[in-house]
RNA sequence: CGCGGGGUGGAGCAGUCCGGUAGCUCGUUGGGCUCAUAACCCAAAGGUCGCAGGUUCAAAUCCUGCCCCCGCAACCA
């Protein structure tokens, strides 16, 4: 069923370093609503990738030794590098476009002369506090004590020759755009309040003082200012300004993911560059909040960064994947520490949903040979897990439109809760030890495997190995695997045959998870 | 007065827009069950909702003032 194009992106990640569990984060929300609306039905194109100059990748590949395009090659491309963790992670993102690629630049170049033709780029001096030692230009407030906060020399007033845009002339529509447009709400707040009322100003978007970036074709000693070069990737990646790909059917985008740090340049900066050129704008922003550690920021110099492999391989791409969009709003900033992920995984995974599994298949296996006999008799018990897991799919969906993946999970647990319950009132082991009726335990089960199965459909995009391995234990068909199947109570087979396997999510043990995590950063 | 977010039982959070018995998860305690991954089910204890005023029959929720924590402030998801 076509229901037309879904264009979803994360940002281009800035390979100056490994990525690590914020970058993870994103990506796999990312990755979960493409899931997602693949399983709906929809042509997905799901883009993310690497922003891979300026000023700091260069002075990286000075310190390392290396040219700028080898530095970011080996982070990009090397073992354990971006695409591994991606893979890792198990990503399904339909392409990975790289800035130093060259349709890209070709596409950025024409993009700067296009702007600049319709003279909406000019020619001014960017005027500031500059360190001569560190080429680089400071504002006031960046100042620490009123020397460079790198070296820690005086600065001096200078200026420099650059190129603008006029994003000023844009603040009126801007205005008008946000809301809407941005979300959360929060957010377009902070915009209105820091940047729109104060007056929006032009923006500088050339630089001379490095050489790692798009060249200028009409003027040769400018680079294209990053962020010009980055923001246009989620329409060059398309085919917008180059030959190498025919996809502007997915332009518009549906949604941009970005971290809050970076939502000035996509709420703000980006839609006016479009409107500049009379583009059609992206359809939706969404600033989603950071991951912090033991409620502080997360950054190398603190030490407390936390690496997303060591997570994933421990406990599994699926758990952590879990975790990531379970515990924390994806609006706001989250506070990450190791209990609360094993916490997580053993409340919900283990002894929630994986338990229900186990607990259900067994006595399947136990009590009929692992088939279940075709003869049913209905009881009163029944009508409120129905009820429940039938109306789960509509609240789901409710959910994930609005990119609230905790409360999408909510929903589904409690379904898986009520299941629990549901074995406690009718007490299988009581009904198996009298041969008259097995009609009845037949329907029981019947109802807990349907149930698990409606569950593990709508966590597939969350999980999507964990739930294959419990569809094949619950002997759940293919067909009965996709998103429209999971809307209707009753549809499994009713000789269902159960192959019982491996616990799908074992019991962690807090202490030595802890301590093993301790040691490990 | 730069801007934004937050301060709710031991921990982590929801509820605040549209006032009306304070809710969830984890933890603790007691009980039940034995199909299951020492998991599951039931019950209980535990909070004057940051502080002080105000409006109201009624305030976690609206208004005023204050205190504390965090983030942003124009290259960090």
């Amino acid at each position: 069923m076509d229901k037309g194009t879904f264009y979803i992106t994360t940002p281009i990640y800035y390979p100056s370093d490994k990525l690590h569990i914020g970058h993870t984060y994103c990506t796999v929300a990312a990755d979960v609503m493409a899931r997602y609306k693949r399983m709906r039905g929809y042509d997905v194109m799901f883009l993310t990738g690497t922003d891979e100059h300026g000023q700091k990748i260069e002075q990286r590949a000075k310190e390392a030794g290396v040219t700028p395009q080898q530095y970011v090659d080996n982070i990009v491309t090397g073992e354990g590098g971006i695409l591994d963790l991606w893979k890792l992670m198990n990503i399904t993102n339909d392409r990975f476009i790289r800035t130093t690629d060259d349709y890209h630049i070709e596409s950025i170049q024409n993009v700067f002369r296009a702007l600049y033709e319709r003279g909406e780029i000019y020619k001014g001096a960017y005027k500031g506090l500059y360190c001569t030692p560190c080429e680089s230009f400071w504002t006031e407030s960046q100042l620490e004590d009123g020397k460079c906060p790198d070296c820690g020399r005086e600065v001096a007033y200078a200026q420099e020759e650059a190129y603008f845009f006029r994003q000023s002339k844009y603040a009126g529509r801007l205005a008008e755009l946000l809301p809407g447009f941005l979300e959360p709400q929060t957010r377009v707040n902070e915009m209105v309040n820091n940047f729109l009322k104060p007056g929006l100003e032009d923006i500088c978007v050339s630089r001379t003082s490095f050489t790692w970036g798009v060249p200028v074709d009409f003027d040769p000693g400018h680079v294209v200012y990053v962020w010009v070069d980055a923001l246009f990737n989620y329409m060059t990646a398309l085919g917008h300004g180059n030959s190498k790909y025919d996809d502007l059917r997915y332009w518009p985008c549906d949604v941009h993911f970005v971290g809050k740090e970076i939502v000035r340049l996509h709420s703000l900066l980006w839609p006016a560059m479009l409107m500049a050129l009379d583009l059609p704008l992206p359809k939706k922003v969404f600033g989603h909040g950071w991951l912090l550690f033991e409620g502080d920021k997360m950054s190398k110099s603190k030490g407390n960064v936390k690496d997303p492999v060591i997570l994933a391989e421990r406990y599994g791409a699926d758990a952590l994947r879990y975790f990531l969009l379970r515990e924390f709003p994806f609006g706001s900033d989250g506070n990450f520490t190791n209990e609360l992920l094993i916490s997580r995984i053993n409340s919900d995974l283990a002894n929630d949903l994986g338990n229900l599994v186990s607990r259900t298949v067994a006595m399947v296996e136990k009590y009929f040979g692992s088939k279940l006999p075709e003869v049913r008799e209905e009881g009163p018990e029944d009508a409120e897990l129905i009820g429940a897991a039938g109306s789960l799919h509509a609240a789901y969906e409710r959910h994930m439109e609005d990119f609230a993946f905790q409360n999408a999970l909510v929903e589904i647990f409690k379904v898986t809760s009520r299941a629990n319950k549901y074995i406690d009132e009718t007490q299988p082991w009581i009904l198996a030890r009298d041969e008259s009726n097995k009609p009845r335990l037949a329907s029981v089960m019947y109802a807990l495997l349907e149930t698990v199965r409606i569950c593990a459909v709508m966590l597939q995009p969350f999980m999507p190995d964990s739930c294959a391995e419990i569809f094949a234990q619950i002997g759940a068909p293919e067909e009965l695997r996709c998103y429209d199947s999971a809307a209707r109570f009753g549809a499994m087979p009713a000789d269902a045959q159960v192959s019982r396997g491996d616990a799908v999510f074992p019991r962690l043990d807090m202490a030595k998870e802890v301590e093993a995590l301790g040691n490990e950063v």
